[in-house]
DNA sequence: CTAAACTGATACAATTCCGAACTAGTCTAG
DNA sequence: CTAGACTAGTTCGGAATTGTATCAGTTTAG
């Protein structure tokens, strides 16, 4: 095989670790730890715990604390959801969008310092190698 | 809108976290704990634990856990440095090698179930790509 | 209607993790 | 030699995380 498998899967690793450590100073003075910050970025597109924890891989019990700590600040809020009463309906608040919008924006902010070491092209590249890489079948 | 830098890292996110939950159990088929893998994987390359925690960007503290596991296990040993005699040097044992090449292969087969998806040739785009965002200057 | 089986979310207890303080060894200057 | 500054690694206690039990609401079958 011309390419190896675990090189690249470091590679990967590392390269987010890196990525995301150089982000957590910005997101911290948005108010935003990093796990709450996944939580706040993905409740638009799963806007309820059972649904979060399943899109982002983590245990229900800690979706409830990191829901917590999100309302508790003032990025979200819970509604009893119309359709099934035993759901919460998470919906961000104004600010909540807000901080959600510059988080996302530091973090590509520095994702995009290393995309600007590669040609436009290769973005596009990337994106579609990563999405076919992704597609569930899983 | 050429590349969204925010929605590319969080497919690379994704990507890795679903390859990382895929082998979490064959990992510990092996006796490895997740975190404990990744210290085991970087031990040849960064054999100290101040060196380890660096590499891997966790806390010394937390270093001393995994290596006191894996020694428990018997995948590796620490040796007083001649160099420096305050430092442990770790030395991985015929086990931990055997041990640390299975799980690399186990993750390597399941990121290349994904791998598989894309041509050869964009493999070696991917690679390329992610050496180049990987490179320091950061 | 009621019972029983499910599902969403939370609470609590047990575990895991990590910041800060500490110990041991080294190095440099005087 | 000794003092003081420094670095490697560990320990300890509090914080973060999560497995399990539980409660609330829903659905199905009778």
């Amino acid at each position: 095989m011309a390419v190896d498998g675990a090189e690249l899967w470091t590679l990967n690793q590392r390269l987010l670790s890196v990525v995301m450590d150089a982000c957590s100073a910005e997101l911290a003075g948005l108010g935003l730890e990093t796990k709450e910050f996944f939580v706040l970025a993905e409740v638009a597109a799963s806007p309820y715990p059972a649904e979060l924890a399943a899109a982002l891989m983590i245990p229900k019990a800690s979706v409830t604390v990191y829901v917590r700590n999100l309302v508790a600040k003032g990025f979200m809020r819970r509604e009893i959801d119309d359709e099934d009463l035993r759901r919460h309906r998470l919906i961000l608040t104004a600010e909540g969008e807000a901080a959600r919008d510059r988080a996302l924006s530091a973090l590509a902010a520095e994702f995009d310092r290393r995309l600007a070491r590669i040609t436009p092209r290769d973005r596009t590249e990337l994106q579609r190698i990563l999405v076919e890489m992704l597609k569930s079948a899983g």
